[in-house]
DNA sequence: CTTTGACCTGTGAGTAGCTCACAGGTTTTA
DNA sequence: TAAAACCTGTGAGCTACTCACAGGTCAAAG
């Protein structure tokens, strides 16, 4: 297979398959003649099981290990359920914070339905943001 | 102020500051001796504004639109409502967006209970992620 | 048989918002 | 007076791609 047809088999941008590649995450051969890269149906399964393992919040150095161990004839389930593990706990960090966040703001929106515009004097820029932690007093230390 | 008080008045690195100058958010003055930056008190405000934004969620163009519009004495406010409304929108979406991740997560999680680790064999890699949407048949299309 | 268009190649830049490293100049402290 | 701490600008690194570029290759149409 070429590129593109690799690419058209997991659904992904011809680009993409070249940075995989570039990667190391996926290996063509050559083919001697025209110098084109050459992929085969491990590659196709390599670079699919790259694009499931990313929409599970894999890393890209993640994956490269597990494919690693597996070329090495290593089980990598062991490996994917830790690692997994660990992506379920910073997503569910993520959600916090941003649900942390989101309070904020419309604590912030409703204290701004009554404030008026004003304009810059020289002390300050926008009232709204500058004493938005004031009107909504739940402390937004980030990380 | 030279940049790490600056820096300090605000609670950032010199590097913020630094980059920030660059960036056009803060416009110091020389000083022709040394040619070291001065930063005055309206640079601190300015900072400080830019590190509140920044927590509530404007990019830096924004912030930077922002304080360009103070400086020729238009009330940035309605902008500021404006962009803080759209970012509000946008924050919605990521949580909905990692909501979803989560409940593939978990049931992905939950489905890996009972199935084997198992080793590569040629046609697999690891069955947790190559099987994970057939155990978790909730359709994660990523927008 | 030649042209045209679609594909291939590698490399480098761009995205956001910093952060850090580097090499060299200045100021402060011991 | 010498070392430590600061300053300067510039450039790279982080993530996971995506796109642009210049030049080589190949299939089908004229």
């Amino acid at each position: 297979m070429k590129v593109k047809e690799l690419a058209m088999g997991a659904e992904v941008n011809p680009d993409t398959v070249r940075f995989y590649t570039r990667e190391g995450l996926l290996k063509p051969t050559r083919n001697p003649d025209n110098n084109y890269q050459q992929y085969d149906a491990e590659d196709l399964r390599r670079l699919r099981f790259a694009r499931k393992a990313r929409q599970l919040g894999f890393s890209l150095p993640e994956i490269r290990q597990i494919l690693e161990q597996a070329d090495d004839h290593h089980s990598p389930c062991p490996m994917v359920r830790d690692v997994f593990q660990q992506r379920l706990t910073e997503v569910e960090r993520e959600i916090a914070e941003l649900q942390q966040l989101r309070k904020r703001m419309t604590a912030a929106l409703s204290a701004w339905q009554a404030m008026p515009d004003g304009s810059p004097d020289g002390h300050t820029i926008c009232r709204l943001i500058e004493h938005w932690d004031e009107a909504a007093p739940d402390k937004g230390k980030k990380e």
